[in-house]
DNA sequence: AACCAGGACGTGA
DNA sequence: TCACGTCATGGT
């Protein structure tokens, strides 16, 4: 067992299942043990929406503004689509960045029709504008349930804390650095999927109350991974 | 009241 | 390639 996967399982032991992605639509039918989702082009389609949205910004935002549509019934991409553009920026305001981010959404409906119902390749992903690394792998994890590790400011602040990276470490480095070690680990795809999504999350979970101020990583118990092996 | 949040893009060196 | 400025609102 690498130092990765322990940590995976220290964060999983202490803070449980994050039940990542939170569907407005579901809100009631929804538990975080149950894999199943999206289950719709609706919902692929909110994780999406949702995905753009949360670009440097905190998941509250992001419901405020996925909430302000879903209350206009204009959660879903054929009402934003035709809907005034103003309208849309009012939205998805709580969120920040709403005239760019307007742009990408609009931007990403076009190129969510092209796809006519089939998956997207993270390189395709990277084509559109507004659509970085980490976006194209959260919407690859979440919404189409892909294998594809999804790296954050925290997730680097976290590792390069530990020490386990060092400070040019790009995006791709780390992404492949956690990917490699959970296959190290993990051979059944299904339980590897879902560790990728599980993990991302606890990371968000844990480095809101550890790693949000300096100086970082004080009293995180994810230090006793460095000893243990 | 400064600082930062589940980034991406454009620019200049 | 890479460091830096810009985009914007909301919570602490």
């Amino acid at each position: 067992m690498n130092k990765i996967y322990k940590i995976y399982r220290l964060l999983y032991k202490t803070y449980g299942p994050q039940g990542w992605w939170p569907f407005i639509n579901l809100q009631k039918s929804y538990h975080p043990l149950d894999y199943s989702f999206p289950r719709n082009s609706d919902e692929i389609f909110e994780v999406c929406l949702g995905s753009i949205l949360t670009q440097n910004t905190t998941f509250i935002s992001v419901v405020k503004s996925l909430n302000n549509l879903h209350v206009k019934e204009a959660l879903n991409l054929n009402t934003i689509e035709s809907m005034d553009i103003d309208e849309l920026k009012t939205a998805i305001r709580p969120s920040g960045y709403h005239n760019q981010k307007a742009r990408y959404i609009l931007e990403f409906i076009k190129f969510y029709r092209s796809l006519d119902g089939a998956i997207p390749t993270r390189e395709a992903l990277l084509h559109v504008v507004g659509i970085g690394p980490e976006t194209a792998d959260s919407i690859l994890l979440y919404g189409y349930n892909q294998c594809e590790f999804k790296v954050d400011a925290y997730t680097q602040r976290l590792l390069l804390t530990l020490g386990l990276i060092d400070e040019k470490a790009k995006y791709h480095d780390i992404k492949y650095l956690m990917e490699d070690s959970l296959k190290e680990c993990i051979k059944d795809e299904k339980e590897l999927l879902i560790t990728y999504q599980e993990f991302h999350a606890l990371i968000v979970n844990h480095a809101k109350k550890f790693y949000s101020k300096k100086p970082y990583g004080e009293r995180c118990f994810l230090e006793e991974v460095q000893s243990s092996l």
